[in-house]
RNA sequence: GUGGGCGUAGUGUAGCGGUUAACACGUCAGGUUGUGGCCCUGAAGAUCGAGGGUUCGAUUCCCUCCGUCCACCCCA
């Protein structure tokens, strides 16, 4: 009656398969590792947040809260979103966990799923990872230049090149009102010429005139005016000095280069300040590889007090397809240490209590699949990439020992008295 | 949300308006007496993405949907 369903995973969103684990599994320990260096802790928040958390944080009006958000009303008629990026819901538990009262700068960072409704293409995805760093409670340059160092650890640790950095400043709020009216004068006097995408964003997002695909737009921003000349004495203090720091980190990082880009502009409402971007310098279109910036209004605007902050986020796919290009992660899976082949009866049984004493000492050991030849035993031994075989038959349970055989390398197969510890000896322990 | 390419066994591919849809890898079983990797033999595995249409007949042509990839949008 039924019709039979054959499932797949939904539009936009994927399995990471067993082969796929070694290399994410590289990744994240990278970005851990990089992470602990500069001091950061983790930090894991859930994945559903309130609805509001978001269309005020993130920003009422952008991209994501308008038509990106995995948004729905739980039983009890609450209004839940699965988490579409994470500095908001770590500044909400910034501020739920009094945090202000840690020593400031609070660093963290997480790697964790994010959801986006969006359509699905090579680096795009509707269920992506991020890894992510956030420092709440310094408004310092010099955690701006922390940030951008971690971004750069991180993809030098996974072995990337021809990584370009790019960086702006697009000012305080205080200045971004008198910019923005001055930006929209600036492309409204060629509003005819503007491609209609274009000339929507005149009055709802003038900013996002300047990083415009156009090209009619494109040669507009070349003279249009520049955030970096509307900063107020602080920001414009703040910018040079990050500056200098930027350039001081070219000691440590030979092949460090950035370029201040006043078209560089980002969709989320709580910027200010520095804002920056790496992407790879090969073509493409989903090329953003990590990304972040100053948000010290964001933790006002949820509630707090006046908190800066600065962070960055980093998809972990992105990174992930880019080492692929490069070929710049060299990951193997490690050999097990041992399958255990065992043919009869009392040999099975005999072989799953060696296995057990085995694994007390340290050694991983997989059972080949009970009931079949000997032959086909070992031929699953050496598929599983085991570096040694354990065989027992009917002739070592008479005699009272295990043959131990070495698959990986050349050598000659022992003959071991039956008894985990002699075993456990010959076989190196796993670590 | 817009535009374009693609959709054949687990994976990667071939194929053609017409009888049992092919190949490689993988899987499973063998290659005499209990031992892997190479090699050899055999087997299983595909309603040719789904639905509809054109046709005597479609996996092959057309439409719709779904998925996927690319570009846009947006972003990580």
């Amino acid at each position: 009656m039924a019709e039979q369903q054959n499932y797949r995973a939904p539009r936009g969103v994927a399995d990471i398969l067993p082969d796929d684990q070694t290399v994410w599994n590289a990744v994240k320990k990278t970005a851990i590792n990089t992470a602990r260096q500069f001091g950061y802790q983790q930090i894991d928040t859930p994945v559903f947040e309130n609805t509001g958390l978001f269309r005020r944080g993130v920003g009422n009006e952008t991209d994501i809260v308008q038509k990106e958000m995995y948004s729905f009303d739980d039983l009890g008629g609450e209004s839940l979103t699965l988490r579409p990026e994470g500095t908001a819901p770590v500044c909400r538990s910034y501020i739920e966990h009094g945090m202000h009262n840690l020593p400031q700068p609070v660093r963290l960072y997480y790697i964790a799923p994010m959801f986006r409704y969006d359509r699905p293409q090579a680096g795009r995805y509707r269920q992506h990872h991020q890894f992510g760093c956030e420092a709440i409670g310094d408004s310092s340059p010099t955690i701006d230049a922390e940030i951008i160092e971690i971004g750069l650890r991180y993809i030098t640790a996974l072995g990337l090149s021809d990584v370009a950095v790019r960086i702006n400043s697009i000012g305080d709020s205080e200045t971004r009102t008198s910019y923005n009216d001055d930006l929209r004068n600036h492309y409204a006097k060629y509003a005819n010429d503007l491609p209609k995408v274009d000339r929507d964003r005149l009055e709802r997002a003038p900013l996002r005139l300047l990083d415009s695909k156009e090209p009619a737009t494109q040669k507009l921003s070349a003279d249009a005016p520049k955030s970096l000349d509307y900063l107020s004495d602080e920001a414009q203090n703040h910018w040079e000095n990050l500056l200098v720091l930027l350039d001081g980190l070219k000691t440590a990082y030979p092949n460090f280069s950035y370029r201040t880009d006043h078209t560089l502009v980002r969709g989320l409402d709580y910027y200010n300040r520095t804002v920056f971007e790496f992407e790879p310098s090969t073509e493409g279109s989903q090329t953003s590889l990590f990304g972040g910036g100053r948000y010290d209004p964001l933790i006002g605007i949820l509630g707090g007090n006046e908190t800066p902050g600065v962070g960055f986020g980093s998809g972990i796919e992105r990174i992930i397809l880019e080492t692929q290009r490069q070929e710049s992660l060299d990951v193997a899976e490690p050999p097990r240490n041992a399958v255990m082949v065992h043919v009869g009866d009392n040999a099975t049984i005999r072989a799953a209590q060696l296995a057990a004493e085995l694994r007390n000492h340290g050694i991983s050991v997989l059972m080949a699949p009970a009931g079949k030849s000997m032959r086909a035993q070992m031929r699953y031994a050496n598929r599983a990439n085991a570096s040694y075989a354990i065989i027992i038959g009917n002739r070592e349970i008479e005699q009272g020992v295990a043959a131990v055989k070495p698959l990986q390398f050349d050598g000659d197969q022992k003959t071991l008295s039956l008894n985990s510890a002699t075993i456990a000896n010959f076989i190196a322990p796993s670590e």
